[in-house]
Parts: structure tokens; sequence; C-alpha cells
DNA sequence: TATGATATTAATAAAATGTTAATAAGAGAA
DNA sequence: TTCTCTTATTAACATTTTATTAATATCATA
């Protein structure tokens, strides 16, 4: 067929003769979970949690899996699904997002095919005002890597439970790996993945970005930041080379934080560059 | 509605009760073009090159784009869409490919409403044999970024254009940016925004990885290396830095490669670890 | 045989990072 | 009141990494 314009070429074309898909937008909602259980810092223990939401539908009913959506492909992009994903889960709608990974195995979703965008955003809890019905903060409480397998313990206080992913170092590749599922007894779909490429990607861009601020109040004391930076990366950091990484990104303020028992902390602000 | 089981709930299911799309997957191949003008290392010019196709259909008539094409949802996942359309232009089937980015915007095809998920794959272009109908290798002769505007110009020795892209920081980051485009009368789609990235992030991953031995044959002296390096960084390295940086990242061979004009050079080979 | 060109490495300077340890200061117990 | 616990904060030093300069090597060509 030979056409003289796009007009004359649009007039002719049928999107419906070709098969089409659908498309979701998963999201991996990270903050740190503030555990007041304790005023020293040794004992007290910062995590990572993620929101995960309950299906209460076929398939997967009744697991866990990321908040989500199928996109509406007239009206909204894929950043705009995410957006209105967030609001409905977190009634926030000015935070840090950022594109993922685009997941498509063709069979992980029983129905269809179905594709998945996905996003990591990242949220300071204390911005929270309403609780979601069917959403909870799952704290990361472990990862371990062993052998090539990733395995991952959340707990939300009343459900703990453990999720198994084996890396396989890709051809040509020093640092991407395949994942698949090892053991996964909890999460819908492919989430297990998913959840742990938003954990890859955010251990991975603390180390040059400025992402952790994100997730921090206002005002911080240097020691509450490192403790972020230590469950972020899992691992301690010694004081010294802390705060040489952090000089430049925050600033003092003549705040400071007492009734802790120890010595008082002078409360910090992030420094924009 | 409440189902039993998930099969009871399937049997209920119709995929065409809710709106679906197209999806592409297109591919920014890369490699480096071995100008062999000259002896020379400073007169010599090897330089980053991607390659183009010509559409010969509406839209975008006669417009360079990137080689792509739709994926078939009941058959193939994007990667194995990304290896089909490298396999028909290059003929080439074991190569570096890796996700790079999912495009959505939703004019970004008038046809109808496409999304992109784009990839990158480096060659070395030794191993090619055939010559591609219609393709064509555009040396990246020039990238100058100015006020937050980013210009690059391309060319096959016929033709020669630039494109010019904003960066917008975006909120909450230090380091994402958004892309739209300021000038582009060549490139078809969103191509320009897809070339930049990844550009970006190959320069970015050359720093962290070995990706670029993808690039390169199986000998190379580290003259060549060296030119390779800096031809993606887009600036000038010193011989010693140079060398630590890529001293456990190559082995000694011992053969040496002679008739430069000059003191002959060492060939090395790549040394994964 | 002298010259031009890049290859290769040695030596040194500077900067970044890692480590140890000293001092500070409030809370709470003796 | 004074001592002890705990974390905060910073100083000092050691080590490693990176940057810079410069010296020497060696072939091709005029």
């Amino acid at each position: 067929m030979n056409y003289n314009s796009l007009e004359e070429f649009l007039s002719d074309y049928n999107p419906n003769d070709y098969e089409r898909l659908s498309m979701t937008c998963d999201i991996v909602i990270f903050s740190v979970s503030d555990q007041e259980s304790s005023n020293y810092r040794k004992t007290s223990r910062k995590m990572m949690s993620v929101l995960l939401v309950k299906r209460d539908e076929y398939p997967y009913k009744d697991m866990w899996c990321l908040p989500g959506g199928f996109i509406n492909p007239s009206t909204e992009t894929l950043e705009d699904a995410a957006k209105r994903i967030l609001k409905r889960e977190t009634n926030l709608s000015d935070i840090y997002l950022e594109q993922l990974y685009t997941f498509d195995g063709i069979k992980r979703d029983p129905r269809m095919r179905v594709v998945s965008c996905s996003y990591v955003a990242l949220i300071d809890k204390k911005k929270l005002k309403q609780k979601v019905v069917n959403a909870s903060w799952f704290d990361i409480i472990d990862i371990e890597e062993k052998d090539g397998i990733v395995s991952i313990t959340v707990s939300n206080g009343d459900e703990t439970f453990t999720f198994s992913i084996k890396k396989t170092l890709r051809k040509y590749s020093t640092d991407r790996y395949d994942f698949s599922t090892v053991k996964n007894n909890n999460l819908a779909f492919d989430h297990d993945l998913v959840i742990l490429s938003g954990i890859e990607r955010i251990r991975n861009k603390i180390n040059y970005t400025d992402i952790v601020f994100n997730m921090m109040g206002e005002y911080f004391t240097l020691g509450e930041l490192q403790q972020v930076y230590e469950v972020i990366l899992g691992k301690k950091l010694l004081d010294p080379a802390f705060r040489r990484i952090i000089a430049d990104k925050v600033e003092k303020t003549d705040k400071m934080k007492t009734g802790e028992g120890h010595r008082p902390s002078r409360l910090f602000r992030y420094r924009k560059r």
C-alpha cells in the first residue's frame, strides 16, 4: 500500500488489526519504620519497610501484593497511573517516584498477558495521616544472600514470612542478574522479584544521590540519618566515615534533641545543592 | 461477585472488557566506529555509533528511527522481541542486551497509544557480516550540553543532523531528569529521547561495570581501549589513571601490534573475574 | 641515523578513606 | 551530689586510592 500523507495513512489504519495487551503499574513504596521502643541506638532497630496490600479477589486471592492497578490507555501515562495509585493508598501526592523496571513474563498473570511497569516511591511515614484498609506496612527484618539466593523476611507485626529469589548473573554482564522465584507463598504475581529490584535500586542509589532525605522528616539527628543508611545498606558504618559522606548534604540547625538518656544531639536539615 | 476458585473466576473473566494497548520494543544499538584513516592516535577519531533505520511508511515516513517493532503479546516477552529485532537487523544473536526505560507519552505515536520498552545493545562491529537495507551506522560526532540543553550531532557520512533535548531536573531528585524535545527534524517518534537515555546509561555504567568489552574485539591495545573510554565518557583520560582503572579487567597476551609508525603496543584481552 | 609518534612505567604529590581513640554531655542510679 | 551508662562529636593518625609529572622505550619513516 502506498499512502501520500499521514492523514491518508491514518484513515486506513485500524489498531484492532493487531493484538494488544493490558498494562499495570505496581509501586514499591518504601519508608523507614520508627520503632520508639528504646531510647538507645544500639537497641533500637530502625528498618526499611514496604507497603503491601491484601488481595480480595482472584487471582492470588488473600495474598499480599504491591499497590497497583491497570492503566487506562486512553487517558493516563504510566506515571499518571503511579501517582493515582499512590494517592489512593497513601493520600500523598507529591513524593519521590521513579520508574523501576518493566516486568513482562508471559504467564505472570493467569488471566491474560499483562505487562507491569513498576515504580519505586519513597516516603516519610510521618507525613501519613490515614490508615488504608487492607494495606499494611511490612518491615524488612532480614535480607540474606547465600549462594546466589536472596531470602527476604518481612513482618507487619501479625504476619511474618520469607520469600527467596535466585539471582543468575546475565551473560556479558558483571552487574545484571535474572531473578527467579525459589520460594514464595505469600506474594502475588512476581511481586517478590519487583520488591527485590526495588531494594537493590535504593541500595545502589543511596551511594550517589540524595534520595535518602525523601524518607526523613525535616529535622533529624546524624545518628538517626546514619541508622537509615545502615538499614538500607544492610551494614554498620563507622561514624567518621559516615559523617564525611553526608557532610555536604546536611546543614546544622540550632535545635537540639534532648531527653534521650545521653548527650543531646544536634538536629540537622537536608541542604540541596 | 464472589468466586470460590481461580478457575471459576477465570471462566467468568473477559479480557476484552478492558481497554488495551500496543507495545513496541525499540533498541539503541551502540558500537564503536573504527576509522582507519590515520595511524596516529591523536589524529584518528574513534567514535560511538548508533544504528538507525529509515522508515518507509507512515507515520514519520522517510525519517530515521531506532530498530524496533511491535511485540506479539501471546508469544513473546519484550526481551524476546528485542532479540528478534536484533537478529533481523544485525544477524547477531548472542550479544549484550539490557532493558533501558519504558517510554509512554500518550501522543508519541499518532496512530494510537503505543508504549515502548527500550533496550540498549552493545556490539563489536567486527562481528557484523551483512549490511542491512535501509539501516545505517551514525557516528555520534558531538554531544554538547549547555544550559540544560543537550545537542547531539550524528552523521552516517552522507547525512549529518543535530537534535536537541532539554533536561529538567525532577523534583526530589539530584540525578533524574525529564527529557523533552527542543529540536528534532530527523528522528521519528521520541527516539531522540531514547538515544540520549541510552548514551547516559552507557556513560554511567562504563565506570562500574565491564560493558565496554562488549564493544571490543578479542585482542586490543590499551591505547585502543583508552580511546573507547574517552569516546564514551566524552573526555580525555590521563594514561596512568586509565591504566589503573582497567588493570584488573585485562590481561597481557604475548602478541604485539606493529606497523603503526611508533613503538609497538602489546595486545591485551578481557579478563573476566 | 635522527626524528616523530605513541607505549609503558616509575616516582612523587595530593586527596580520599579507614581506623583508633579522646572528649563531651544529658539521664538516671547510687 | 557524684558516678556510670550511653551516644555525640571531633581530632589525630594510618592507609589506600587517585592525580600528576616526567622519564625511558621502541618502531616507522624520512
